[in-house]
DNA sequence: TTGGCATGCTTTGGATCCAAAAACAACCTA
DNA sequence: TAGGTTGTTTTTGGATCCAAAGCATGCCAA
């Protein structure tokens, strides 16, 4: 389900599996990470487990306080406002420097999964394939740190994302379509300059929808 | 020198004391850093060290590899160019957040600063005046992860701007003093949209002047 | 002489144990 | 009865010890 390349081994193991819990929405905002528990759970002990909620935390997945564990963060709408601002100023610069490098078969993946996208509409599924859309946009971007930010932009909105989906539905999809298809079609005549601002535009109609939607933000957990 | 909540105790210490050597430069880019050393240099075991250097792998001061440890990470000049398009987007959105919430002190902290730099013209005085000036512009928001990603970006780049600003001498500030009195200006007006095109201005201006000296990079260390 | 391999040395990664700080609860007092 | 305080328990942080992975050196063979 993610990425971040295999590190050594126990302590990056159960990074990876915690990241995934908290990807797939396991591990709500707001929970505390208890650090025998997890040591418990994915065997080894409490140290590479410390070390796996140290790069974690790099990630912005959980938030360390000292001498007080690790939790999830949750977020006020104000702070996932700006994370989307934050993306719609990131991504359009991945996409720019990603485009130059897409392969015809690069285009043709991205095709492929708005493809699936249109098909199926369960929203676990669209989640994962929106999301590898996006990334797929951007695999020809081989700058680290700025690939880095929008998986940390990423993972840090996808609670909210999957909140949002939850409770609009998975209908509703025509418009995430039809921008998609702009942005595939803009990729193909590699056309920098539209796809930047196609990709901007559909980034920021997300976030006005999104705080539209205040609810999403106030489960308790 | 550098910001981050004071954290837990060994830990949090010895990742500033590290952060301070990297950012004052005392640590060169490609330099390995043995656990064992810091251990014995700083006080304390490896085990904080280890936490230590996970903080800064977070920052982008530091590249973790498993089994091989860890060094500062040297960046080659795209990499750095990619850097500051990230600055120019990131900053100027970190700056209207921000324009809202400055007080008239917070003003005339900004305008002091520059007062000073236009005073001291050394060349490591200006590195640390020059980032407490666009930090001071930053300081009225209160976005925690957009603040963590201007201060990592200017974390990564910090070298090779002093390794730029070394060779290109302290002369030549009237660009900077220039630009950042337009900055202050439009700050002192409550013009968002002027401080953020002056802002993007000048860091981009840094930038291309930066990709004319590529001689900032190949020094051997 | 040179290429490949094996052995040892160094350095990092992990486990267990101990100390300190924080959360919790019960108790005492006003 | 409510609030503060103190003692206990839980949880995190740090130190030491042990195992495994890299790296370098040197040896042997072709």
């Amino acid at each position: 389900m993610s990425d971040a390349p295999a590190e050594s081994a126990a302590s990056s193991r159960i990074a990876q599996a915690l990241r995934d819990d908290i990807l797939k929405g396991l591990i709500a905002p707001g929970q505390r990470l208890r650090q025998e528990d997890i040591a418990e759970r994915l065997g080894g002990s409490r140290l590479p487990v410390r070390e796996a909620l140290r790069i974690l935390a790099a990630e912005g997945l959980v938030q360390i306080e000292p001498n007080k564990g690790a939790r999830v963060p949750s977020l006020d709408p104000g702070e996932v406002e700006t994370l989307y601002r934050m993306r719609e100023r990131l991504e359009p610069l991945a996409l720019s420097e990603s485009m130059a490098n897409l392969s015809s078969a690069d285009l043709a993946e991205i095709s492929d999964i708005q493809r699936r996208i249109e098909q199926g509409v369960d929203v676990t599924e669209f989640l994962i394939l929106d999301r590898e859309f996006h990334m797929a946009t951007y695999t020809g971007c081989s700058d680290e740190q700025l690939m880095l930010s929008v998986v940390r932009l990423w993972n840090s909105t996808q609670h909210y994302r999957r909140a949002f989906m939850s409770l609009r539905g998975s209908g509703r999809g025509q418009i995430v379509n039809a921008e998609h298809r702009l942005l595939i079609e803009a990729i193909s005549r590699r056309d920098t300059e539209d796809a930047e601002l196609y990709l901007l535009g559909h980034i920021r109609r997300t976030r006005k929808e999104l705080v539209l939607h205040p609810e999403v933000f106030s489960e308790a957990s």
